[in-house]
DNA sequence: TAACCGTGAGCAAACGATTTCCCATTTTGG
DNA sequence: CCAAAATGGGAAATCGTTTGCTCACGGTTA
């Protein structure tokens, strides 16, 4: 069923038609009537391919994440599509971006399907993309893509400001031997959120020892293995940052496996903040990196984009703070010499 | 850039350049490389709206799930998606559907976008949908839906199988004070999940005390709501089981809160296995229903009946069962009379 | 009364592909 | 060597809308 359907019923063309439906006002409400009651006798709803054929606007976003599994981008998902239904756009989902290759052929896809806009939210695989894509003249939005591509908004975080304030929370609480597991380093949020932990404990002159350094996968079997690797040291640090939050879960799991009790033998920090985290055992202390306003400043990025025009030569930069939330993973350090392994009862 | 322009770049006409792109076996090898030369050098790309617009079809999905941010359902998106890129599919998701109203209109925009067919696996709302759409004759598989919808497909689940095993683990334990959270009842997959529990109960002669039977709302909040409720009880249950997973986390968190120990003082029994069960502390015992193999299943479904190009008067009908799986938060009933309110020292 | 406008509806041309014919070659067989 | 069949490419119709342009109609103004 299609339009010239309608046209014909109630004796108008399809130009009327398409007019009512589309609330033009130069139609005359009488024969407006005439063609909604139509309309809704029949069930009839436009076809939006055609509509998008001749408007050019497919009122589709593209909404691309790392892994839908971890926790924190469902999060993201939901404020996004909370937007988009608000706005009368539709999602298209890509997750699951292992490998740059996937993840190219993913986003081309989504070009080809014309979407309005792109967001791509993967703290890592940005920069494969950018070249990819900015041709083609869709609004995109990266987060912490590192060089400055016009026409491309770019949401930066600062990871410096909540890691240091974590950083100086466990060394009020006396601790030295703290040690940070990282992301996959290749990743540049990983590698900036690893940094930002070497600058802030350099900053109160607390030295890391690379020993206390590890670099994990942000699962939560890295956290696992993480921790224990640390305990398999010389001198186990007392407590460990993680990169975020699925490998504080990871190395809080692996703590109780192996008798060690969070928070009162090991503190542990998370990173993301994700809503799970505060129901973990204990409550996690993490960093928070609100997914709610991440989600809801890549959705306004691509709108304000589409509404101007004329592309700005550069695109939009746009700011995400980073802030410690306290729980109870994180404790006093033990007074007395620190936990060795040989010289444990 | 268009067909067209590729056309008068090599110098054929607008149909060969089709189906050389479509790879149609009757055009020239040479013509065809002279065109893909073309095609590579220009970056070009077909227009899926028009190619939709003509062949009927849209090469998209709909995925529709109740709340993305339960992580029971990102594993579904994930698995449901990881098949559609290898079958040449997007997908358009729609989650955090609340309402039923919400629901109608999201499912109304997927079908208006011309998907090819729609996977529903909300658990609950389905009922409400099943009207609308099987009369546009878009391929749908659900997820228990109660009655025999002609045209659609249908997963059931067999809920009974893995709560019965839960339900005589517990028994087996020397728990008799069993209590069951479930989920709103107004959705029949919790519905169905509370009269497993029932059924499970009287067949080993234990009764259920209708207090110790709570409803809540599939939420980590509804956990601890429950144990709150439950310890208030003059006569504490020893057991508690749970409609999914999130709530068995927040009856653990607030187990914790309480200094109440799982599994010494309380046993505590999850359902649906999301990945992060196993990373509870402890380790969080539950019933298992496999969320890839659900997601295979409604998209084999969907597939198949795509393929089928008369389509079958009744919808096929899926199984899937639920099974448990033994981890740490389940131990033997403290001997001794069940801890008492008024009688504990 | 004639010229003029404003209003609102219809005609037809896009939008960018696919696909059905149909025609011009070759190839094949007698 | 010629007719018939097979082959491959092109012209044009089609998919379902939107929209610029034209035109008819009725009312206002000189």
């Amino acid at each position: 069923m299609d339009i010239r359907e309608i046209a014909k019923r109630a004796k108008v063309s399809t130009a009327t038609v398409s007019r009512a439906i589309n609330r033009v006002p130069t139609v005359d409400p009488q024969l407006a009537k005439r063609v909604w009651k139509v309309v809704d006798e029949l069930g009839y709803y436009p076809n939006t391919q055609a509509r998008a054929l001749v408007s050019g606007k497919s009122r589709i976003f593209g909404l691309v994440v790392s892994e839908i599994t971890n926790p924190f981008f469902p999060e993201i998902v939901h404020t996004f599509e909370e937007l988009a239904v608000q706005g009368g756009y539709e999602i298209l989902l890509v997750s699951t971006v292992h490998d740059s290759k996937r993840m190219r052929t993913s986003v081309r896809r989504m070009i080809e399907q014309r979407v309005d806009g792109v967001a791509v939210l993967t703290f890592g695989m940005e920069e494969l993309l950018v070249d990819d894509l900015h041709l083609r003249k869709v609004p995109l939005v990266f987060v912490d893509v590192g060089r400055d591509v016009p026409h491309v908004s770019n949401i930066r975080i600062d990871y410096q400001h909540g890691i240091r304030q974590a950083v100086q929370h466990v060394a009020a609480l006396r601790h030295t031997r703290i040690a940070f597991v990282s992301g996959p380093l290749r990743l540049p949020s990983a590698l900036a959120r690893k940094r930002a932990f070497e600058d802030s404990m350099a900053e109160i002159g607390l030295n890391v020892d690379s020993e206390l350094l590890v670099e994990q996968d942000h699962t939560m079997e890295g956290g696992m293995r993480a921790l224990r690797q640390l305990i398999a040291l010389p001198i186990c640090p007392t407590a460990v940052l993680c990169s975020n939050d699925m490998t504080a879960i990871g190395v809080m799991r692996e703590a109780y496996d192996q008798g060690i009790s969070v928070p009162q033998e090991l503190s542990v920090v998370g990173f993301d903040n994700i809503r799970l985290a505060e129901f973990m055992i204990p409550p996690l202390t993490t960093v928070d990196m609100s997914q709610t306003e991440l989600a809801r400043i890549a959705f306004k990025a691509l709108v304000s984009d589409i509404s101007r025009e004329t592309p700005a030569e550069h695109g939009t930069e746009y700011q995400l703070n980073t802030n410690l939330v306290l729980r109870r993973s994180t404790a006093l350090a033990q007074s007395g010499p620190p936990r060795h392994k040989s010289t444990k009862p």
